[in-house]
Order: C-alpha cells, then structure tokens, then sequence
RNA sequence: CGCGGGGUGGAGCAGUCUGGUAGCUCGACAGGCUCAUAACCUGUAGGUCACGCGUUCAAAUCGCGUCCCCGCAA
C-alpha cells in the first residue's frame, strides 16, 4: 500500500517511526513549511521533518496544501492512503480524494469531544480525567469523519502536557498501525460521530495561559499543567512577566483571616506559597523573562522577595 | 539584519551609568550548639567577572567585534 504522511509536530513523529518499523511504503512526508523566522534569524524544522530527514524519506513542503501544483504532485504518486497526524492545514475535499482508498486523521481526544487543534492540553486544562485517541476517516469538515478506532487513556492528576502528550502520541502509533492493517485487510468499520457531543478544543491563545489568582487552586493549577511547553502559565511580578511551569495545591490550614488572590502567602527558603481564591499554591519551578527556567529555591536565592508582595494581572 | 533581557566562585543575583584590592543569598566542606534537625552559631575552600581586540597608569565597569542563553513577536 503506497501511504503519504502528512504530519508536523512532535505528536506526529511516534507515528511515522511505528510505519516505518512495520515496513509500511511511505513515498512521501508532507509537512508544514520551514518557519524562515524566530528570534533573530533561525529558521524552525518541524519536527516531523527532522525525523523524516534522518530516515531519508522524500520530504514535501507545500505552502499551502491545496493548491493546485500540490494536487497534481500528490496526485503524481498515486497513493492508496494518506494518514495526517497533526499536520497544520485543513486538507480541502479535493485533496482528500486524491488517495486511491481515502484519507484517515489521529486525533487525540476521544472524538466527538474536542475537535480542534489543543485536544490534549484543554482536556488537562478542564480537569478531565480521562481522554485518548481516535482514528478516523477524513472528511472536510475538521475532525468530523466516522470513528474507525478509539482508545481510552487516564490523565493522572499530575500529567503535565508534554507528558500527556508523549503518552498519547505512542498510543496514537499503535492504533494507527491497527487501522492501517484494518484497511489492508478490508475488515474495518466506521461509526458516525455522535454530533450532539461535539465540544470544540481551539487553539491556545498566549493569553490563555494568564493565570487569574482569584480562580480555585486547582484550576490554576491545572493550568500550569496543561500550558507547559506554549504558552505557559504566566502572572507578572515587579512588571516582569514570570512563568510558572510547576507547582503544587498545598493543603493549609486556614489561617483564620483571608488573604488576598495573588498575594505571597509565604516565603521561605525553598518556597513561595500564593493564595488564590480558594487554597493556596506552592510554585515550584519558573521562569521570569529574560531568564532561564529554574526551581524557585534558586530564585529565591537571588531575590529579595517576601511574604505580603503580588503576582498580579498585569 | 523584527523588539528586548542576560552571560560575575557549584546555583541564583548585586556591582557596570559615576573605571581603582570582586560582594550578597544559597549550596559544599570543617567545627560548635542541640535529644535531634532541612534550624542556629563559627570558620574554610572555590572566580583569567563568556571570548577577542582597543582606550587608560589602571577595565567586570568605557569602545568595537564574536559566541552562547532567554522573554516578546511570528
């Protein structure tokens, strides 16, 4: 079976290396373009293009995938299957009929709940306790084709999302490679998307990653979990934008008066306690602009901050 | 050449504007106090101040160049 992969991101790559190890033809890697800015002049390789380059697979980068030079090369190869893993670009209905037997997504939340492009950091973002990955059949409407396979994943309550991510993108592998058999075998079976569940997971937002201490300890701490690696949990401290990429609820007694959202509960040597709108957090690990990531016992080390100081909203 | 912050003993920072014997907090090590301790007290070690060139009697500090790290923006 002759497969075009379309894929971009770190989730994506698991998949592609599972294909290949289990000897399946892929003529062609379609990835999004090299990024030709960042900070100063760097130009991003996708990570999928990274790992495609190292098994020296043909690479494809269209700019934009549906137009017509990019039909005709994919046409060109005619391919039996294309499989999209986090790819980037919404696939128009006539490239999605170009493959012989047609085109099949992995997604990773269990389908119909959270279609969209951050499945895995608003199920942590929400609190859920459990998520997974889907395979389905492309259609052009964003993740809405018939479910082919599903599998059912437990969030731990501390599952950041770089973990979370690693865990789903190895599971996705594997079920790609039991849908891709399935298809081979002609044996498998499609169910419709129930629509009447479809709850949406957008994009991330830099701003969907500003802490508002007045929220519940958990929430924000749920926060920090599911915004790790972009765009991060973030609050200000002393105008200075500061990152908070690991914390934890601390059980506390109540202190019998009520401190403010935001304010430094407590600081000692190795921690700094915030109050939030219920309970207290103790960060951990952060970040403040400018500078590296470290624990917050370095940064204490270097700081003079205290008890009764803010985190604010800017 | 998108904007900006930074590279100072093992870690995190101050000092740079207003050149002149390198400082703070933490850690390490040694000793002390203590029933005991991550607590407290005393002491010790550890730095060519990212790199190169220049200015100067004298450069972490001023000028020029290079490398590296990071925030924003994409």
């Amino acid at each position: 079976m002759n497969i075009i992969f379309f894929g971009s991101s770190q989730f994506a790559v698991p998949c592609l290396k599972v294909l290949l190890a289990a000897k399946h033809k892929i003529s062609c890697v379609v990835t999004q373009a090299d990024k030709e800015k960042g900070r100063g002049l760097s130009l991003g390789v996708t990570a999928v293009k990274a790992a495609a380059e190292l098994c020296n697979l043909r690479i494809y980068q269209p700019r934009q995938v549906n137009d017509g030079d990019t039909v005709s090369f994919l046409k060109g190869l005619n391919p039996d299957l294309f499989i999209v893993v986090s790819y980037g670009q919404i696939l128009s209905q006539r490239v999605l009929d170009i493959p012989g037997i047609f085109s099949i997504n992995a997604h990773a939340s269990l389908l119909p709940k959270y279609r969209g492009a951050a499945p895995i950091n608003r199920a942590i973002i929400n609190g859920d306790k459990i998520t997974g990955v889907t395979i389905i059949k492309m259609t052009e409407r964003m993740d809405a084709g018939a479910i082919m396979m599903q599998k059912t994943t437990k969030i731990k309550e501390n599952d950041t999302f770089i973990i979370l991510e690693e865990k789903l993108s190895k599971d996705a592998a594997a079920l790609l490679i039991e849908a891709v058999n399935s298809i081979e075998n002609n044996k498998y079976k499609l169910t419709p998307q129930d629509e009447s569940k479809v709850t949406l997971a957008p994009k991330l937002k830099k701003e969907d990653g500003l802490i508002d201490w007045n929220k519940p300890a958990g929430e924000i701490y749920n926060l920090i979990r599911g915004c790790v690696k972009w765009p991060g949990a973030f609050t200000y401290y002393k105008d200075k934008l500061l990152k908070v990429y690991k914390a934890r609820i601390l059980e506390m007694p109540d202190a019998g008066y009520r401190i403010p959202a935001g304010e430094l509960f407590r600081v000692d040597k190795d921690s700094i306690v915030v109050a939030t709108g219920n309970g207290n957090l103790a960060i951990e690990e952060l970040q403040v602009e400018g500078k590296r990531r470290m624990k917050v016992r370095d940064f204490i080390a270097g700081h003079k901050i205290c008890a009764g100081e803010k985190f604010y909203k800017k």
